[in-house]
DNA sequence: TTTTTCAATGACAACGCTTTCATGATAAGA
DNA sequence: TCTTATCATGAAAGCGTTGTCATTGAAAAA
């Protein structure tokens, strides 16, 4: 209504309270009188206030927000985890803030001191490149919760997923469908998750005493694009296969194109298998089997966990697994 | 280092100057002796300072973040816009804050108060169903930059794009191939965009002189989901079509899976047009025809506009176009 | 040299809220 | 009825900055 917005002090004057009663009405800090309490309110409406959350953070030293790093907004992958922390912070009254780290640790670091600048009450980590004794620092003023990593210290708590394990009953599954001849795209060279994806696939393949040919493990840095050219790669070598497991949904999705360009049917001719399920993997051509990452399921947890340990409780986070989700893109070998 | 987080005040004792000088250095708000400065620049990284951010807006009213207001995050198409945006914003000092609307004008407008009492400088509203009304009211206090509709107010800025045009476009281009039985799924019923699509695929027909059969019209909500349902709808409806134009992308990639499953190929026997351009539209097999939206770059050019804002100025927007990308979805009917 | 001007600096009052402390009023115990 | 807890409330001191104002010292002008 007015040009400058409403202050705590003109709600006061307006009820005829202190500033100190609107406060302790707001914040339910105190007992007040019903006939005070609904003056206030009506002031509060009248004159549509909205308490100044600078002001608030700077009084109480809490800021109510709640910083999020992830590597990159606009990828499927951290959306969903984002709209589950999205979820899991609503109705709590804390607000996320995001910041792209770029997966550069560098970034990252930075990343993360803007937002202990911007007073974070708590931090969000998902995965990341940044050292677990950076994290271990900030976490003596900080409470933190990281996804990707197992991290036990104090004020730390981390949410982790057996990729490897997820990443050998995927392959199993191809060899369980009789393939033989397995191509692996793996993931980005210093992620964590590419490691234990490949040494996954690894694993299941001298398992079943199926000796790994080299060449048919092509290196992707989890994009679309690169998948695409994986597959190129791949077939120029004219090693035959037939069967990828890729280290991510994306990289699938160029797979999947590659093929299709070389007039190679799914699964038909081959058969692919992708990692994350990302949402838009139901609506592939074919739909795309791949392992199941609870990854809004694990935003919402994220969340709440967080907003426990600010409430001054120590929670046990949930677990969670990963799950083959078996679609058309695979099929048995004949 | 120590517990709690340094003050300015700290930095100025270590330093021997007293704290404004600290801030006027912080801002460059005056000129300062180079041996003060360069004291003030030890202490300051010998107790790795930060400003507290809370405490720098309540005092000069400036919180220096952008409140951004999307309608779902996880979607791919804010995702990119909100890309665009966090690039946009980079280096120039602010932070967005983002939330979601969740096409909701009551929750929208919930938001956008939220977004205020944090202290935002500037207002980014990605369409969304707030009214024209509530925003030139919001105007009077925060600068606002709106996408998805024409709004000439004091302090907002627009970016329009005529989906109309573009619809129409795609329209024609099917028909240039031949296509006279060209069913549209069309958008979310309240979306301006829906309508706009919608009408641009009429006045494609209507020029042509192709009599529209409303039978071929069916109802989306812009998921993916709603792309399979609106085919299978069509398809039991048995009135015949050659082609599909999709009021976005991702119920193009949901009408391409339920055609796959129908045994229909995409693009010998139907041909496929999409709407948005989304960053997979590339990997779908085929690649999918569509009209590529801008949404990156319109990220981009909504942040710089409103830093200009910000700064005073008052700039001339840039315009985006619309254009059809013609990719393998789409062939010469026989 | 003396006066004027100006750049560099410090003191201090905001900014809008929370939170302790003190106080008067009310209810409970003696 | 008088004292003692208890409760509701107000006054006031911060929270960590910025920004105004006044002061100082030195360079420029006289």
């Amino acid at each position: 209504m007015n040009d400058k917005s409403t202050t705590l002090e003109q709600v006061a004057r307006e009820a005829g309270v202190s500033p100190s009663t609107v406060s302790r009405i707001l914040n339910g800090t105190a007992g007040v009188k019903d006939a005070k309490r609904e003056a206030v309110e009506r002031a509060i409406s009248k004159l549509n206030y909205q308490p100044n959350k600078a002001a608030q953070a700077l009084a109480s030293g809490r800021s109510m927000t709640i910083g999020v790093l992830t590597q990159n907004i606009a990828s499927p992958f951290y959306g969903e985890c984002l709209e589950g922390i999205e979820n899991g912070l609503s109705d709590t009254g804390y607000t996320p803030i995001f910041a792209n780290g770029h997966w550069d640790a560098n970034e990252e670091a930075h990343r993360i001191a803007l937002l202990a600048s911007r007073q974070v009450d708590g931090l969000i980590i998902l995965t990341g490149s940044v050292t677990d004794g950076a994290l271990i620092e900030q976490a003596r003023r900080l409470p933190i919760v990281v996804t990707g990593r197992q991290l036990n210290a104090p004020n730390i708590k981390s949410f982790w997923l057996n990729d490897r394990a997820a990443a050998r009953h995927a392959t199993e599954h191809l060899i369980g469908l009789g393939h033989r001849q397995i191509a692996h795209i793996a993931g980005a060279q210093h992620h964590p998750d590419s490691h234990a994806r490949l040494a996954g696939y690894r694993e299941a393949l001298s398992f079943t005493g199926i000796e790994l040919d080299e060449r048919l493990v092509a290196r992707g840095d989890y994009s679309e694009g690169s998948g695409v050219i994986a597959v190129n790669q791949l077939l120029a070598d004219r090693v035959p296969f037939t069967a990828i497991f890729a280290a991510n949904d994306q990289m699938a999705y160029g797979a999947r194109l590659a093929l299709y360009q070389h007039g190679i049917r799914v699964p038909e001719d081959i058969s692919l298998v992708g990692f994350d399920d990302l949402q838009n993997s139901i609506y592939t051509t074919p739909p795309l089997t791949t392992v199941r990452q609870p990854t809004f399921e694990i935003g919402v947890a994220a969340a709440a966990t967080l907003v426990n340990m600010l409430g001054g409780q120590v929670p046990e986070p949930p677990e969670f697994g990963l799950e083959l989700i078996v679609r058309d893109s695979t099929r048995r070998l004949r």
